[in-house]
DNA sequence: TATTAAAAATAGAATCGTTCTAGTTTAAGG
DNA sequence: CCTTAAACTAGAACGATTCTATTTTTAATA
């Protein structure tokens, strides 16, 4: 994985929710000659790994994520998707289902104040 | 939507989270000229008025589920989903952030427990 | 340093879920 | 009935992702 560093810094430092797409192109930057077939690779070996995660939304493209726990935002309105950083409730869920689990995703939907507004006219 | 109810009636008493593909044939058993576009349409309009949701997970099709509340498990083994109906926190997340949501998406990721013996060899 | 083998990258075709377009049928109201 | 809009059909098109075959790079070893 000659890129995979490369690809897990841009991905470990953004902070909007990349794309493969994008991802190759900010990696191109670095190096010209390098194929989307190539991020596709080295994202998937990252994600076998746990390096990264992956977040699928309906109708889009796959986004990929830094691996650090948090939970996720999405607008209902304009879809815009940000990271929240509640309090981890892995306890609370084996608590209830009284087994262990390995981890979770939570994705909450609200409508983001800018939508919000929109949406008062 | 003159498939419209028959389509919600599928995914209504399914237990399973089937694909556009699944209930497309269910479909066709009672109406066997039904096309895959227009199951489409109609999981997407019924979709829209929150009376189905949309499961989306990577590299699989999408998959539709009854819209009353429940979470879901996915066993990071065998990939197999199942409903689980957990206490609702909505009103957990709405304390911690400070204002109100609309709803949230809770994915468990656990080990099943044919899995775990399988795992355990 | 040269040799070799395995691993990763490249190019581009292929796949497959989903949407789109254009034409046709159906349903409802006047 | 007649008209019009909505829904459906057929099949092409699209786009994200994967696959295959080939080439390049890397690392180990002689």
């Amino acid at each position: 994985m000659r890129y995979g560093n490369h690809i897990l810094e841009i991905v470990n430092t953004s902070d909007t929710h990349m794309t493969a797409e994008q991802i190759f192109l900010a990696l191109k930057q670095r190096y010209p000659k390098v194929v989307l077939a190539t991020v596709y690779n080295n994202l998937n070996t990252l994600y076998q790994n746990g390096k990264i995660r992956k977040i699928s939304m309906e109708g889009q493209p796959d986004r990929y994520d830094k691996s650090i726990r948090h939970d996720h935002l999405v607008c209902s309105g304009c879809g815009r998707l940000s990271d929240i950083y509640l309090p981890d409730i892995t306890a609370q869920m084996e608590q209830e289902l009284g087994f262990s689990i390995q981890s979770y995703d939570l994705k909450i939907r609200y409508l983001c104040p800018e939508c919000r507004k929109e949406q008062q006219r």
